[in-house]
DNA sequence: ACAAAATGTAAAACATACTTTACTTTTAGT
DNA sequence: ACTAAAAGTAAAGTATGTTTTACATTTTGT
């Protein structure tokens, strides 16, 4: 699962730690997705497109083998 | 968390246990998703979207609380 | 009404997301 | 160069998604 979430927060200038209150997780979930080390549950990448007023599939994209 | 997955299903005809099929998992977690007893991760629920030719959004609904 | 297909359900085991605490490393601003 | 903020990392614990096996109920077609 790759994603956009360091250049989408780039845009809005916001920190992990902004980004992760606002989507109401700790700051190493978003830390540890933004780094691909997981992928997060619907609810939390939902939660993060609608933080980025875009659609998940514009911050989430599936790889081969997801 | 909503979802139209039923609806979905019944505009391609097809059983659970063939979306199931489709984006490769058990039947019994398309019933499980389907009856919203519980959410899947980002990977199922973009895969039961593009397996309708939907967005993420366009299938799945968050609701207060979630 | 009957048979077959589809759906619902449940418990145990397993896999993975998320939190908490705490520390290290990198980056940005003065 | 110094400091503060931001990002990276790690281990243990908790919560939740997914599978497997198995069976019960409902729906559909003839």
């Amino acid at each position: 699962m790759k994603n956009n979430i360091r250049v989408e927060r780039a845009i809005l200038n916001i920190s992990q730690a902004e980004l992760a209150e606002r989507v109401q997780v700790t700051r190493q979930t978003i830390n540890a997705i933004e780094l691909g080390k997981y992928v997060p549950s619907a609810t939390l990448a939902m939660k993060i497109a609608r933080a980025f007023g875009k659609k998940v599939e514009e911050v989430f994209e599936l790889e081969e083998g997801d």
